[in-house]
DNA sequence: TTTTTTCTGTGATCTAAATCACACTTGTAC
DNA sequence: GTACAAGTGTGATTTAGATCACAGAAAAAA
């Protein structure tokens, strides 16, 4: 687990004793939106998304947490409820620190503690890049640099090309990028045509022409 | 300043000795995007507002700092440039902190660090509503969230009613929603007529009809 | 004060994306 | 393997908000 790399054999063996083990089907629900939190919560293995529900009904996905991402440490420092639903989205391994255990975790190992303030910065730094990518409301733009976003996380050199191994449905992207699905769908199917990217089956995507996917997530068409 | 009420006499007046002082003009930009970060910024008089320009030449506002604010802890921990321009709203003076000032000072004093993680928190808690109301291309939605967010800040009750000392003008509220001036307008027009708020002046905004105001800030108009 | 500039409201028009409707495809369950 | 369900693509239509255009108001400068 990277985030807990520097700690020592022991420091680690201890940790491990204290943490609650827990397993997840693809689509069951970890927490739920409005509840006391768990505790703070790594995902050993699968995945999993964030989201709120708006009030008319669509699901507004926030994060997505892939394996050996965390979720937890924000709102168990400060609010006492959880802000949003997690809901695995294949089967899913987890370990669960209490609020003492984990608080008592950051007290005694402070490089943990910076790491989790670095994990905060870049969640937050992502959100800002959201927050002006719906500014405009820009379709193209939008999906182009959640493409580019997940390209990281999910992307793999494959022969000549990338290829992204997508954790969302067209739907569950539909509700990252707060569009409606079909616009998601005929934008994607126009990019296909220009001959940005490629989707080889339904949760793959290859990209073509990485320079032109930049240029559209960052200038006018 | 309340960031630093827990520091006792000595430590405060260390730390006063180490700032350095400026003033900025209102208008006046502290900082452009992409710049090296001065350091960790507390405002001490006036107010400012955090953008960033978008290829298509208009300003996203991600943040408004009012006075006692501060800006500039994320990035100096993580990231090597200034993710945003900050401008003064009015006139400014601000106390800046170097990098390995600051540094030392969550150091020595974890009680700063916490503060700054739980400001942190809250920031991020902010751009997570935020995504979920931009999600929804609602304009009447983000408006009434916005001025809620607002009255916390900047509102008072005055009589009866809340006042709200809007620290941006039309302009600068439709550039923090992601709307067009003329949408807001027409909007804030309606809900005038409606009596669920009522413009005393340009910067002054009178709420109402608070209930009406959350009820549209969540519900389905 | 007068002048100039910036800001704001409002009508007319345009447009990108939402919505509706349905066939097709894929995956899961039986 | 068949049956059912969920997920997806695509056309037709609607609509909320953008854009354009301008006049009046307010603020800043002279």
């Amino acid at each position: 687990m990277p985030l807990f790399a520097t700690l020592d054999r022991e420091a680690m063996h201890a940790l491990t004793a204290q943490m609650t083990h827990k397993t997840f089907k693809k689509g069951e629900v970890m927490v739920h939106e409005g509840d006391r939190p768990l505790g703070f919560t790594v995902i050993r293995e699968g995945s999993a998304k964030a989201y709120r529900t708006t009030f008319d009904g669509r699901e507004q996905i926030l994060y997505i947490f892939p394996a050996n991402d965390y979720f937890g440490a924000r709102f168990l420092l400060t609010e006492e409820k959880v802000p949003y639903s997690v809901e695995a989205l294949e089967d899913a391994k987890v370990c669960i620190l209490s609020k003492a255990q984990f608080i008592a975790l950051l007290a005694e190992h402070s490089e943990v503690a910076l790491q989790i303030i670095e994990a905060m910065a870049n969640r937050m730094s992502r959100l800002e890049l959201v927050m002006q990518s719906m500014g405009s409301r820009n379709a193209e733009l939008r999906i182009a640099s959640l493409l580019l976003e997940f390209k990281d996380t999910y992307g793999q050199k494959q022969g000549e090309y990338l290829e992204i191994a997508l954790p969302l449905s067209r739907e569950g992207l539909a509700n990252y990028l707060g569009l409606a699905r079909e616009t998601l769908s005929r934008k994607m199917a126009q990019m296909e045509e220009e001959g940005v990217i490629e989707s080889v089956g339904a949760k793959t995507i290859r990209i073509l022409d990485l320079a032109r996917l930049q240029e559209l997530s960052v200038l006018v068409e």
